[in-house]
DNA sequence: GATAACAAAATTGTCGACAATGTTAGCCTT
DNA sequence: AAGGCTAACATTGTCGACAATTTTGTTATC
């Protein structure tokens, strides 16, 4: 079982040095190497990577449209500045969004992926018990699962807003925040409810799971990060 | 009261030639006037627009963003082709997001803009009776509803998916497909009890009027284009 | 006459240089 | 000494030219 999750494909070399560059800058920034706020310096940049100012701004245009980074006319490209505020406003987009996907995915999930996905479970269930590897499961197994959720809906739309554009910012936040899910026991017996509802086929109930077990993480977060 | 709904404001002048010529693109774009799946020649919308291929190279890495275009690598840019499968998608991601939108806008829209909104229901009525204006209607108008209650939900990320990136798309298949609501009084009628469940601040209602008013839709074109 | 290999043309990708705008440091004035 | 103006600097925006790749048209062979 690797440690790198399937939508981090990040590897692929797409033959334009702008796209190539474009995915390294999105790592560095989801992981903090290019810290929250700070200023984009072209010609920087430009000389860290080794390429021409050219294709590094259309690069940084295509951050801009992934929202990772701000840009105003003239004076230059930010990281975007997390706040709690938007963390929450992505977290209502995700269980508006992601409880319509678990909907569809009910009705057109094929049971042998619903069978790979129970087992994705069981590993995260023993990597918890283990205490080992419970890190993974916290940073990322959890969006793991959402993922595949999300494919599994067959929306392409759904799947290029969710898992192109959103777990970005999601990635982001859970590596600046080092925001664990702080309920990972719980949050897997969502999990499998969830999986219950859309084995059973019972779309109405398997958005209703999504959306309470989305609902419940923001709270989590809310209650963690407001009173702070 | 003007024909041009809140939201095309292209008339910005961003002060850089690629945003100012991005604007225009996505303007002819939605128009049909670059036609859809057409080949995108750098070199030949350089000269139209007279600028240099950099920016225009620029513009056309936002608009493979907002999804209007589709990139692949050493062969050029396309504007996208729609499809009834894609369009119906679409719907499905209007329908969990603006339902959220309605949601949250339940709770926190101010009651003057309620009263405005209603003013411009109005008008809407009387443009549908007077058989005057309905064009507009059928084609902007539903749309300008919609928007206003995705600004007052207050979500900065609803307001960014939805008013920046899907309307556009919606927007270009409306002038594509000619598509007019074809059922408008009904669907104002909904567009009333909508507000009212607002007014009410009844959330839970808002959200499951605003999502089967979305669904209705979406089901009528299913039924109009998928038999032809 | 059809197909495959090759060559030429066109298009996209990349680069370095110049122009326009924002920023900053120093100087002058009050 | 504090505030505003000016000039030098740095950064972003734009452009034209060159390199790499794909497409197209031609030719030769089967």
């Amino acid at each position: 079982m690797t440690n790198e999750p399937l939508y981090a494909s990040e590897s692929q070399q797409s033959s334009t040095l702008a796209d190539r560059v474009c995915h390294e800058i999105i790592t560095a920034i989801v992981k903090g190497e290019i810290p929250a706020g700070a200023k984009i310096s072209e010609p920087e940049l430009a000389k860290t990577y080794g390429i021409s100012r050219g294709p590094l701004r259309e690069a940084i245009r295509r951050l801009e449209g992934l929202r990772l980074v701000e840009r105003k006319p003239h004076i230059g490209a930010r990281v975007v500045q997390l706040s709690v505020k938007e963390l929450l406003e992505i977290y209502r987009v995700r269980e508006a969004l992601e409880g319509m996907a678990c909907r569809l995915a009910a009705t057109v999930m094929p049971q042998e992926e619903i069978n790979q996905l129970r087992t994705l479970l069981d590993h995260h269930q023993s990597g918890i018990e283990e205490q080992e590897g419970q890190a993974y499961f916290q940073k990322e197994g959890d969006l793991d699962f959402h993922y595949r959720i999300v494919m599994a809906s067959g929306n392409s739309k759904l799947q290029e807003l969710l898992a192109a554009d959103l777990y970005h910012l999601v990635r982001m936040y859970r590596y600046q925040f080092s925001l664990f899910s702080s309920r990972p026991t719980m949050a897997l017996r969502e999990h499998h409810q969830i999986l219950d509802a859309i084995e059973a086929r019972d779309e109405e109930l398997a958005e209703l799971l999504m959306r309470r077990h989305i609902s419940a993480s923001r709270r989590n977060i809310e209650s963690k990060l407001n009173q702070s």
